[in-house]
DNA sequence: CTGTTAGCGCATTCAG
DNA sequence: CTGAATGCGCTAACAG
């Protein structure tokens, strides 16, 4: 039942090797007779040998593992960031200690004593805004990267999108298909997303001689909140002929109320989201244009880092703002 | 920069006591007089000593670490039984690794050997869906259990969502608030879940001498499904008065298709779906009845059915199917 | 109660 | 090129 727990020595003395020897070979180690390393490695084989990473990480030093602290799971935007660091440390033998701190620091700190006690390699913290979070400090020994959610440290190295970007994308493509008389519906006050978008659509619009009508105001990341700025952006006498909102659930909700007033998007009103939640984006009729954040390939990237400062590269610190890509559908172009 | 490192022996030293007392006192264990004991704690605090986990797996052979092998991290039945998996492990000072397969034979059979490589203590099995899938066999030689997609060997430990008896709860359900013309709109063809439900809403009907009206046949478990299925049924000559959905998805195309035909919902038709996908159902407007898997609860149940077995004792082998819950929003009842 | 002695399985000096 | 010896940090029998 139990595994036979087949271990090198057994390897070794079936090979006719002293465990040393054994080792070499099967690390590939400097000098060892190409003709012992084949045999060490047929015998290692028959015997179905599979390295103790336990064993090994104690005498190496290094535990070939990582870390990734995230605050929330059920957040969609943690989520995709995750599948691509997994992915990628996964591709790089190196495995991942997942940890949910539910938003609660003491749980966080727990986690983070335990990883640390696993002699993680280095860690991975992600969360779901981008407002910056509070830096775990300098002092953990291990290179940390934080992700998405960007560290208050800017000697801490942070991957975050570009938000302000992502906003300028969003108003000139508006802009570029012909609309003058752009909504911005907003998500929560105080959040840093939606206050960099605000000042990419502001920007891109002064570029063209144009002025953001910001009515409605803050609101929740909801459906329901899309629905009802929506429906006070028709109420009242200023004429729209776009409507951009911070989110695509608030654009999903702005989709129903246009239409329950019988304006047609693209026709009459365009309609744009962020996030590109294809969830959401894609399954609606017509589809949702919206701006995509890169998430999978952020976390990709972050796992690349680490896998460099591992190397001895140090990256510079700070934090890295990452392009963001427009994503058209029919919401604001017809056809398509 | 790097952690100081400092050891149990550190500990002893300091706090001048052999190093087998010194784990001794650390971990609690058997006869250590009570000052001593205290003693050595403070004296660790004092260090900022921390376990090495490393080590104490090597001589403990036990990792403290369990695999959470998934098929797809972006499904949205995974992702709730992770957390739940992950909340109850964590909680229990065991870490979890997790591995994504990417619904890839070979990927999965790569990270089964690191993961036993690594000497976990435990294995969960989480896909998404509920067809078997094929057993990793019971070589293994740790505990596994499958979670939500349960294995296609009755001797390993399943878990999954009993789906006949939601298909029961949702059809009594619209049976009791007076539905007698229910149809049924399906996901995909040769789909366990689908399959399931479809028997328990036949045998609710059949006790309440109805009968289901099954027109528009399979589809894909998308909006644009539940539009063009329910445009169908309503296009026939068969009256209806409620809308059973093989999932929220479709529900909510349904929703916009009976609102298109001018239906108004609950009053004319009532609407249901399974799955509790918060983020549809509760949305919309009105909101969406629906069958809730309890997957947090799974997950849950499977890493203390994990726990169990790390204690010697033996689950019983094969599928349990577990009870799901119904959520009553506006689809289904107005006012609410 | 406390200290001594062995390993856990492997990587790594350093002689041969 | 190969092998004997040493240690990673800690737990687990044993003696004292």
């Amino acid at each position: 039942m139990a595994r036979k727990a087949v271990t090198l020595s057994d390897v070794a003395s079936a090979a006719g090797v002293s465990l040393a020897t054994a080792s070499k070979a099967l690390n590939g180690r400097a000098e060892v007779k190409e003709e012992t390393r084949l045999r060490v490695a047929a015998t290692a084989r028959e015997l179905s040998f599979s390295h103790n990473s336990i064993a090994r990480s104690l005498s190496r030093g290094r535990s070939g593992t990582v870390g990734l602290l995230t605050s929330d799971l059920e957040g969609r935007f943690s989520l995709p960031v995750l599948m691509g660091a997994e992915d990628a440390l996964g591709a790089g033998e190196v495995s991942v200690v997942l940890c949910d701190a539910r938003g609660d620091a003491i749980r966080e700190q727990r986690h983070i004593n335990t990883l640390l006690s696993r002699q993680i390699d280095g860690l991975l913290v992600v969360g779901s805004r981008t407002d910056a979070r509070p830096s775990l400090g300098r002092q953990l020994g291990i290179p940390v990267i934080y992700v998405y959610t960007p560290s208050d440290d800017p000697a801490d190295i942070s991957l975050t999108p570009d938000n302000v970007e992502a906003g300028r994308i969003a108003a000139r493509h508006l802009i570029t298909t012909g609309r003058k008389r752009i909504a911005h519906v907003r998500g929560e006050i105080d959040n840093q997303a939606s206050a960099d978008r605000a000042q990419g659509i502001t920007e891109a619009m002064n570029e063209a001689g144009l002025q953001i009508i910001n009515e409605p105001g803050y609101g929740e990341w909801t459906e329901r909140w899309g629905r009802s700025a929506t429906s006070l952006l028709l109420g009242s006498t200023t004429e729209i002929d776009a409507v951009l909102c911070d989110s695509d659930q608030i654009a999903r909700g702005a989709l129903d109320a246009l239409r329950a007033r019988g304006r047609s998007v693209p026709d009459d009103v365009a309609l744009m989201g962020f996030d590109n939640w294809t969830l959401i984006t894609a399954e609606t009729q017509p589809g949702i244009t919206s701006v995509d954040m890169n998430l999978e390939y952020m976390g990709r990237l972050a796992a690349r880092t680490l896998f460099a400062s591992f190397e001895g590269e140090v990256a510079d610190a700070g934090i890295k703002h990452l392009l963001c890509r427009l994503v058209v559908r029919g919401s604001t172009m017809a056809d398509s």
